[in-house]
DNA sequence: GTAGGGATACACT
DNA sequence: GTGTATCCCTACT
């Protein structure tokens, strides 16, 4: 469905080199027999130790643990007292780092992200990476959920081709600001416009 | 531009 | 145990 999943060695690789990579492919959630899905069309890049920004700068905690762990798992965390956001752990087992899911262009299920989101306009459905984990459904429980397998994957569309994409800072963060480790798909309408 | 909201981490007692 | 500053944001004015 939606093309296949990507293998575990996909996301065992620096963060920095799955973020770009990860653009295009489509995300996809499987909840109450209803599927919705978009495409990656905005992502960022965190690492561990060496990244002021990261979750992980100051070392393991009960929040962060599965940042540590082994890559192709979602990291999904509540925050501002009214949204998650969703990663993809990457690099090797015990060490920590993620690509942060920040945009996505809507594909399928569009009646039900509308209705999650009560938004009509397809702008207004996931350019964001609050908007996009209340689209599909996303929340606590796909903490830890192997990205590999339903309810919650990722998948190459078949055919694809290579997007062209530029970087930036990152947005919303106060530390780390000089990397630019945010990657978005050039021209798409349904990044995030916050700056 | 700014209010809102709740979990988290960490400093304290 | 309690207090509180902070947070990878959104929606509204």
């Amino acid at each position: 469905m939606r093309g296949r999943t990507l293998p575990k060695s996909f996301y065992e690789r620096s963060a920095i080199d799955v973020a770009p990579d990860l653009l295009g492919k489509i995300l996809v959630c499987k909840k109450h027999g209803v599927i919705t899905s978009g495409r990656i069309v905005e992502v960022e890049a965190y690492l561990g130790k060496e990244d002021p920004a990261s979750h992980a700068y100051r070392g393991m905690t009960p929040r962060n643990a599965v940042m540590f762990g082994p890559a192709g798992i979602a990291y999904v965390y509540f925050t501002y007292g009214a949204h998650f956001c969703m990663n993809v752990v990457t690099g090797e087992d015990g060490v920590a780092s993620a690509v942060l899911i920040r945009a996505l262009e809507p594909v399928d299920g569009l009646q039900t992200m509308r209705h999650r989101r009560k938004r009509l306009k397809l702008t207004d459905l996931a350019s964001g990476p609050g908007k996009l984990t209340q689209a599909l459904g996303i929340g606590r429980a796909d903490n830890g959920h192997d990205l590999s397998k339903r309810p919650l994957w990722i998948a190459e569309e078949s055919g694809s081709t290579a997007l062209e994409w530029r970087t930036s800072q990152r947005i919303g963060i106060r530390e780390g600001r000089a990397f630019p480790y945010r990657f978005f798909v050039t021209d798409s309408p349904y990044v995030s416009k916050a700056r």
